[in-house]
DNA sequence: AGCTAGGTATACCGACCTGTTTCCTTTTTC
DNA sequence: GAAAAAGGAAACAGGTCGGTATACCTAGCT
């Protein structure tokens, strides 16, 4: 299957924006690197602000996709589930084109809180600590939104770490830090 | 006291690249603010990226000497003090300009991995870590560095989550998390 | 008074920015 | 095979970018 001009424009442009930034990516480097003209970009989006929430809503469905897939192959205990999250979340800190979460990075260049930018970052980390959440309620821990958020802040310290320090043993630590919070949540205080 | 205006005018880029990005942040606009011209911008800094390290450095120090005084006026005994970490970052979390941590916030930007900016950055990270580290050795726990590391993880994942997600509750989700993890690590397996 | 160091203000430079338009070619569709 | 839709190439517009240079203006020192 051919992937449409638009699809192939908005992958080229999340490569582009992970790599150099938004501000720091150029609408006309950006269509020389996609080989596609101009008059193509802004047949399919109003400006560069569209492009940029074109490319992260995609991300987002896609990132979701791929996570899930990946921790739902690694495990099929839903507490291992759990941890597998941290394993997925280490082969990305190692791929080679690693450079962070690019919804992070989206908010750092885009502070303003009422953006469609924004909006399409919070919606991505809400499903992902959904996502968690849901995990742990499947393995029955007990007050699974508690330790769910408590979980999602790891992986999110992992991922900032992996990509600011260069440390990508990061989603290890965070993996074991998990293990100790879910056996202290399966212990009655 | 009067600040000279090299500090002044460091002390606005710092506001202005927190809010604006550094991309987003022009030098005109920036000197506007500042009132100062473009002569003495170019008297004290060679270029924009000599004077957005200036920014990072200072910050590094300022951000450090402030933290360690609010934590240790928080509380005086170590493990307490440990946990205290995490109600100082909900302060800061909490300021009515509060953009996230502004070396996240510069690689977000400043991907390639051998810049100044991606140093000052590195080592602002190293030097929280560490400070981490040093207090869980001063609280007497086992592996210091093991569960510093992972209690570092949770304050950046807190950062990450207030920024992103506008979650200010995020420092005290992750103080609890960090209890639990002390709690561990002082419970013999 | 007069010199100097340091400052402001402003014009200017070339490069790049996002976005529009024009002209021409290719591809699809009927 | 002709009409129509889509796309490429490139010029263009108006602004802004980082950075330099020039002219004028003080404050402080001697």
């Amino acid at each position: 299957m051919v992937i449409s001009r638009r699809d192939h424009l908005v992958q080229v442009a999340q490569d582009e924006f992970a790599a150099h930034g938004f501000h720091g990516t150029g609408i006309d480097g950006l269509l020389a690197k996609a080989g596609v003209s101009k008059k193509t970009l802004y047949a399919h989006f109003r400006s560069k602000e569209e492009l940029i929430v074109a490319v992260l809503r995609g991300h987002d469905t896609n990132f979701r996709d791929d996570f899930k897939r990946d921790v739902e192959a690694l495990a099929d205990d839903p507490k291992e589930r759990l941890l597998a999250v941290f394993d997925v979340a280490s082969d990305w800190f190692h791929e080679k084109s690693f450079y962070g979460c690019i919804f992070i990075n989206a908010v750092a260049e885009y502070s303003e809180g009422t953006s469609p930018i924004r909006e399409a970052c919070r919606d991505f980390k809400q499903m992902m600590k959904t996502y968690i959440i849901d995990l742990a309620r499947d393995a029955s821990l007990p007050q699974p939104g508690v330790i769910g958020a408590q979980l999602a802040l790891l992986l999110e310290g992992a991922t900032v770490t992996a990509q600011v320090s260069g440390d990508k043993n990061a989603a290890l630590i965070a993996k074991e830090a998990a293990r100790s919070l879910i056996a202290s949540a399966l212990t009655p205080a």
